[in-house]
DNA sequence: AAGTCCAACAACCGCCCACAT
DNA sequence: AATGTGGGCGGTTGTTGGACT
């Protein structure tokens, strides 16, 4: 890959712009190196965020603005957390995004560390795959529904699975479907005042990141009636559906989505005596 | 070993809004 | 009230590295 100084786009048109040689020939784009890292991170430091259009012009990196606050705010940001996202984030995203749509910064801030471009991108190549599989759309009802009704009961299973390993006491589901005892000091990163029934207890377990193979792949379909308690989850008053709406609306007959999870879920990674005929037979019952 | 494909992530772009002048 | 500027946001594109053939 090679550094690239480039002419501004303004540059580009026949019209000349009435910026000087500076401004248009010495805009850096591309990927940003560690000496560009050091300068910005230091002047940051000295300075203080905001005022970036000055922070690129006194620093003396050659980046618009713009750019060096992304890569404040994505990347340089003592308090950013990297690496995967954890199962406990995903339920967040999936539920915070089923309430927002994709409002990412708006997300983001409820994920401590979390940027909403990364977010972002965990959408579109987690999620948004998951619904081109399945031949539907992201927003449309058929995949939200198969978010809370499969993804989402699954992560909590898995949630659950890991809090009790580490802990025999309370389990994330347990808690999320018990607000009142989520006031144990100390539980979770995760704002306790903006969603109780997300924030399980805290547990190093809880941290497992996400396999890349999405559980939607793998489990979707399960019914949702067994194996997991749903609580105060499934209150249709608060966007969720209650299962016999669930029942109601995915006939098998008059919904699509059997046949495109027949396809999704033909591969190895599908485990368990749950195939696509007993799932929908059990939906429909 | 080389080529191809694809998922994941970093970065850019354009639009918009809030605020100062 | 009009205008300019800074900054935030969501969408999109480019790059990279690993898996696969």
């Amino acid at each position: 890959m090679t550094d690239i100084y480039e002419q501004s786009d303004l540059s580009s048109g026949s019209h000349q712009q009435q910026q000087s040689d500076e401004d248009i020939m010495d805009v850096r784009k591309g990927p940003w190196t560690v000496e560009e890292d050091t300068k910005l991170m230091e002047y940051v430091t000295l300075h203080g965020e905001g005022r970036w259009n000055s922070v690129a012009r006194c620093s003396g990196l050659k980046r618009t603005g713009k750019s060096c606050r992304l890569r404040w705010l994505n990347y340089l940001r003592p308090d950013v957390r990297r690496g995967n996202i954890t199962l406990q984030e995903q339920l967040l995203i999936l539920e915070l995004h089923s309430r927002w749509g994709n409002r990412w910064s708006k997300i983001a801030q409820h994920l401590p560390g979390r940027t909403d471009n990364e977010i972002k991108n965990y959408w579109r190549t987690r999620v948004q795959k998951q619904a081109k599989q399945l031949k539907c759309d992201v927003n449309s009802k058929q995949f939200r529904d198969a978010m809370r009704y499969v993804w989402m009961p699954r992560l909590m299973e898995r949630i659950q699975a890991s809090s009790s390993k580490s802990s025999p006491g309370q389990s994330a589901v347990e808690a999320s479907t018990n607000p009142a005892r989520m006031k144990e000091p100390g539980s979770s990163q995760m704002d306790p005042n903006f969603m109780p029934e997300l924030s399980g207890t805290s547990s190093e377990s809880l941290d497992t990141p996400i396999s890349s193979q999405s559980d939607l792949t793998v489990e979707y379909g399960r019914n949702p009636q067994q194996g997991i308690d749903y609580g105060d989850n499934l209150r249709s008053g608060s966007g969720w559906l209650s299962p016999e709406d669930l029942v109601g609306n995915w006939s098998v007959d008059g919904f699509g989505f059997p046949a495109a999870a027949e396809e999704v879920m033909s591969g190895d990674d599908w485990l368990g005596e749950w195939n696509v005929e007993n799932i929908w037979l059990q939906l429909c019952e």
